[in-house]
DNA sequence: AATGCCGGGCG
DNA sequence: CGCCCGGCATT
C-alpha cells in the first residue's frame, strides 16, 4: 500500500508549489527538499502560511461548493483537507483571480472561516476575497441568525465592522433573500420578544439610534459576505472594547462559522435546534439551584429569580424605569441562568470560571474578562428563551467549542496556541463535556495508557497535511514515524 | 481505516 | 546516529 509510494513521488507537483508549504524546523536536515522547495525559514514549527500575506478567494458558484464547506466544518476527514493547506499557497502564487478549477474547492475548505479569524487577524495586508455567486446560500441564513444573536449588542460594538469593507455591493435578487430572510426572521422572532426588521437591506445603511435592529445587523453581515472584500470580522477584535454587555462577538462568529458551513441550511430552526436544545438531557441535582446571573460586563449580580434579574438589568443597566415592570424582553439577553450547587454556593461565583479556558476565543488580542466569556456564549441562546429549561445553554457551547477547537488546530497560529495550548491542551473530549460548575474535577489526567504515552496532538501532522504521496515533504520525524516536529502541539 | 508515534531494530 | 518499521493507542 505504501511500499511503492515511498520515494516515488511526483516531483513535478512539487515544482508548482510555493515555498510556503515548506517550513523547516530543523535546518541542516532535509537538504533534499530544500533544494527544490523554496524554504521559508520560520521559527520552529510555524507553518509558513500563517506569516505570509495570503490572498484567499472564496468563490462559490453553485450549491455544490457550499456543500464542500460543510464537510469541512464537521470533521477534518476527507482527502480534501490535506492538500488544502498547500493549495492556498498555490493560489497565492498563481494569482487568485483565475482559480476556478475544481481544486479550488480545496481552498474553499481551507480558507473556511474557521481558519480566518486567527490568520486574517495577524496578517497585515492579508486579504480575503469572498465572492459568493450563489445567491442566498449558507452565509445569509447564518447571518440572519447572527443578527438574531447580536441584535442586542450595543451599537458601538458592531458599527465599526459594518460595511466599511464593502467596496462594491454585488447585485442580487432581493426577492430571493427576502423570502429566506423573512422565514428565518420569523423563526427568530419567536425566540425573542424584540423587534425585528425583515427588510433585507444590502446597502450599507447608517442607523439612527437606539435599539439596534436586525436590519442593521443584516445589512452588515450580509454585505460583508457578499461583497468582495471579506474582512471576516477581524474588526470585531479590534473594535475598541465596549461599554456593552458581555455579548462577545465570538458567539456570533462561531455561529456564523457553523451555519455558514451548512450548505443549504434553509432551515434556521435546525440551527436553533442545535443551539437551544440539548439532546442529552441534563439531570439536575437536588442540591442545584437555578440562579440568574447578570452578564453585563463587570456586573456579577446573581439573583434567584428571573424577574429579579430582569429588573436589575432593566434598571441598572438599561436605565429603564425602575417602577415599571414593563419589559421589552431585552433584559433577557443580559442574563443567563446558572445552576448553582447550593453546597458550594458560598464559594461564590468564582466556581463558574472553570468553563472559561475552554471558551477562550481565538484572538487573544484582548482577552475578555474570563468570567464573562463563557457566559456570553450562553447568553444568546439562553436569553432567547429565558424561560426555557436552564442548562441548555451549558451544553450548547459544546458545539461552539467544537468549532473553536477545530480552528485551533487548523491554524497553527502562534497566538492561538499561546492562549489555548496551555490550559486546553488536554483531550478535546473533556472540552466537549459540559463542565459542571459544582465540580472542580475534570482532567482525567489518569488516562488509560499505562505507559506515559504522549497524548496525541490535535494538530494535523505532516502525514495528514501532505499525504502519503508527498511523503518527502514530511518532516523527518514524521517520516520516521516519530513525533512530528513540524506541527507540534 | 487512518493517524500518530513509541519502542526497537539495523547498518 | 540516521533510518525504518511493527504495533498499538487514538481518532
Amino acid at each position: 500500500m505504501n511500499m511503492e509510494s515511498k520515494y516515488i513521488l511526483e516531483k513535478s507537483s512539487v515544482g508548482t508549489r510555493v515555498g510556503g508549504a515548506e517550513f523547516n524546523c530543523r535546518p541542516g536536515r532535509s537538504v533534499l527538499r530544500d533544494t527544490r522547495v523554496p524554504t521559508v525559514e520560520k521559527n520552529g514549527s510555524m507553518p509558513a502560511y500563517t506569516h505570509r500575506p495570503v490572498l484567499y478567494k472564496f468563490v462559490i458558484d453553485g450549491g455544490s461548493a457550499a456543500a464542500e464547506v460543510k464537510s469541512e466544518r464537521t470533521s477534518p476527514r476527507g482527502s480534501g483537507l490535506s492538500p488544502a493547506g498547500r493549495i492556498l499557497h498555490d493560489v497565492e502564487k498563481t494569482g487568485v483571480g483565475d482559480q476556478k478549477d475544481t481544486g479550488f474547492t480545496g481552498i474553499l475548505k481551507r480558507a473556511s472561516p474557521t481558519h480566518c479569524p486567527g490568520t486574517n487577524g495577524q496578517l497585515p495586508g492579508g486579504f480575503m476575497h469572498l465572492d459568493i455567486r450563489n445567491p442566498g446560500k449558507p452565509m445569509e441564513l447564518a447571518n440572519n441568525f447572527r443578527a438574531a444573536q447580536g441584535q442586542h449588542v450595543p451599537q458601538t460594538e458592531r458599527q465599526p465592522l459594518a460595511s466599511s469593507h464593502i467596496p462594491v455591493p454585488r447585485s442580487r435578487k432581493p426577492s430571493d433573500h427576502a423570502d429566506k430572510e423573512v422565514m428565518a426572521a420569523t423563526v427568530l422572532t419567536s425566540l425573542s420578544t424584540s423587534s425585528l426588521v425583515l427588510y433585507p437591506s444590502s446597502a450599507p445603511t447608517v442607523q439612527e439610534t437606539a435599539n439596534k435592529s436586525w436590519k442593521e445587523v443584516l445589512s452588515t453581515s450580509y454585505s460583508s459576505s457578499t461583497s468582495g472584500n471579506w474582512s471576516w470580522d477581524a474588526s470585531d477584535q479590534s473594535v475598541p472594547s465596549t461599554p456593552s454587555p458581555p455579548l462577545t462577538n465570538d458567539t456570533n462568529k462561531n455561529f456564523l462559522l457553523s451555519s455558514q458551513a451548512d450548505d443549504v441550511n434553509e432551515d434556521v430552526t435546525e440551527n436553533t435546534h442545535f443551539m437551544f436544545e440539548d439532546p442529552i438531557p441534563r439531570k439536575r441535582k437536588n442540591s442545584m439551584k437555578v440562579m440568574f446571573k447578570c452578564l453585563w460586563k463587570n456586573c456579577e449580580k446573581v439573583l434567584s429569580t428571573s424577574s429579579g434579574i430582569q429588573r436589575h438589568i432593566r434598571t441598572v443597566h438599561l436605565g429603564r424605569n425602575s417602577d415599571s415592570d414593563y419589559s421589552d424582553g431585552e433584559e433577557d439577553f443580559y442574563y443567563s441562568e446558572i445552576e448553582v450547587n447550593m453546597d458550594s454556593l458560598t464559594e461564590g461565583l468564582s466556581s463558574l470560571t472553570p468553563t472559561s479556558p475552554t471558551t477562550a476565543g481565538p484572538p487573544p488580542i484582548f482577552p475578555p474578562p474570563l468570567t464573562d466569556v463563557p457566559h456570553s456564549e450562553h447568553i444568546n441562546m439562553n436569553g432567547s428563551q429565558s424561560h426555557a429549561p436552564t442548562l441548555l445553554s451549558q451544553s450548547a457551547p459544546s458545539t461552539l467549542c467544537h468549532i473553536r477547537t477545530d480552528h485551533a488546530y487548523q491554524g497553527p497560529v502562534t497566538h492561538v496556541r499561546t492562549v489555548s495550548i496551555g490550559e486546553k491542551r488536554q483531550p478535546a473530549a473533556s472540552t466537549h463535556t459540559t463542565v459542571n460548575k459544582s465540580h472542580t474535577l475534570i482532567t482525567p489526567a489518569t488516562k488509560s495508557t499505562p505507559g506515559t504515552r504522549k497524548p496525541r496532538g490535535e494538530a494535523k501532522k505532516c502525514r495528514k497535511v501532505y499525504g502519503m504521496e508527498k511523503r518527502e515533504m514530511w518532516c523527518t520525524a514524521c517520516r520516521w514515524k516519530k513525533a512530528c516536529q513540524r506541527f507540534t502541539d
